[in-house]
RNA sequence: GGCCAGGUAGCUCAGUUGGUAGAGCAGCGGACUGAAAAUCCGCGUGUCGGCGGUUCGAUUCCGUCCCUGGCCA
């Protein structure tokens, strides 16, 4: 097949396939791309980084030989990314995928970056980079009870956020002289996409049993070596080891958990996580731009064909 | 079979000198505009093992039965 059908129309429609960590993602995804001929574009703010392989859930070389992807292995573990630049990425991702005459499909857990396709970030002010350096170095010794306060003060709308959100706030006020919430409500652009999402998620319980079956299947395909190999020569403040369960395998190396209480804790970290997203596809997506897909239904194949159809421009 | 210890939330336990109970962990709900696998906000979810008795009132006291662990046979 070919990507004609999705060229050039005044604007872009894009599938992406979304859902919480561990629902059936990829299997989806590879299916429909081999069938349609389609790149996969990762929208994954962990298997961005170089190293991190196993506990991420890769897609494997095997996999990455069948079907083209993108945002897979594109940043260094030291290097902090955020949604825009992550949106900034995936166009160019995207408009490579096309000129290799191939369709591009979104695969991926992190809902913020996706939105972020559709819903530009807004222009914020360039804040300097050593002030903001200097000023978190003070920031972090408030209680964020503090922050809210002061956030209160400075940038109301924000103020109920949590902590990272509200460091920013402050940082923008003081280094910047501007709201970030008047930010928000200035720069407001059209979409230049329109985002078809396919929402895997085979509830709760069955999620409960996938997770601790893939951590177990991670732990032995060496998740724990390929994390003693990182400890040597990845940063201990890297942001790549905010992946879920690195830390803690980490600290497992170092003495601090045994075997066991760590691989408890790998698995129960994935569940809160695979909960907060729940929670966001549930109510942060349009719901008419969504279709939700139990991939354990009988009539699994049949909606997700359904689906590619009904968004072919 | 006898003796001892225990049976309270999903788990580990606390507690009530008789007025239907609370911690940690787990769990549930929510927020989310340049850290998002991040960062935050909110919420005890319970036949106090069963059945009788005493009592105005029993998870608490008494009896009995059941279950678990330990010791002795």
């Amino acid at each position: 097949m070919s990507s004609s059908e999705d060229s050039d129309a005044g604007e872009q429609l894009l599938r992406v396939i979304c859902g919480p960590t561990a629902a059936g993602k990829s299997a989806i995804a590879m299916w429909l791309a081999e069938l349609h001929g389609c790149a996969i574009v990762s929208a994954d703010s962990r298997q961005l980084y170089r190293g991190f392989d196993i506990g991420t859930a890769k897609p494997t070389a095997e996999e990455q030989a069948r079907v083209p992807h993108y945002g897979v292995n594109a940043a260094d573990p030291d290097e902090r990314w955020s949604a825009a630049r992550w949106a900034r990425s995936a166009r160019g991702w995207i408009a490579s995928a096309r000129e290799a005459a191939r369709t591009p499909l979104i695969v991926g857990g992190t809902g913020f970056y996706i939105s972020a396709i559709a819903n530009p970030i807004a222009a914020v002010p360039e804040l300097n980079p050593a002030s903001r350096d200097e000023l978190s170095t003070v920031l972090a010794a408030f209680t964020t009870e503090e922050l809210r306060r002061w956030t209160t003060e400075l940038d109301p709308p924000r103020a109920h956020l949590g902590r990272a959100q509200l460091v920013r706030a402050v940082e923008t006020v003081l280094l910047a002289g501007r709201r970030l919430s008047d930010s928000y409500t200035s720069s407001r652009q059209p979409a230049s996409v329109r985002l078809r999402y396919l929402v895997v998620d085979p509830g709760r319980d069955e999620l409960r049993e996938r997770i601790a079956e893939r951590v177990d299947a991670m732990l032995a395909r060496g998740w724990l070596e390929e994390v003693r190999q990182l400890m040597r020569t990845v940063p201990r403040e890297a942001p790549a080891w905010k992946s879920t369960g690195y830390s803690t395998l980490r600290d497992q190396l170092e003495g601090r958990y045994t075997p066991s209480e760590a691989r408890e804790r790998v698995i129960v970290d994935t569940r809160r996580y695979a909960k907060r997203q729940r929670t966001w596809f549930r109510h942060q997506l349009p719901r008419e731009q969504a279709t939700y897909l139990d991939p354990n239904d009988g009539n699994a194949r049949k909606i997700v064909e359904e689906w590619w159809i009904n968004n072919s421009q």
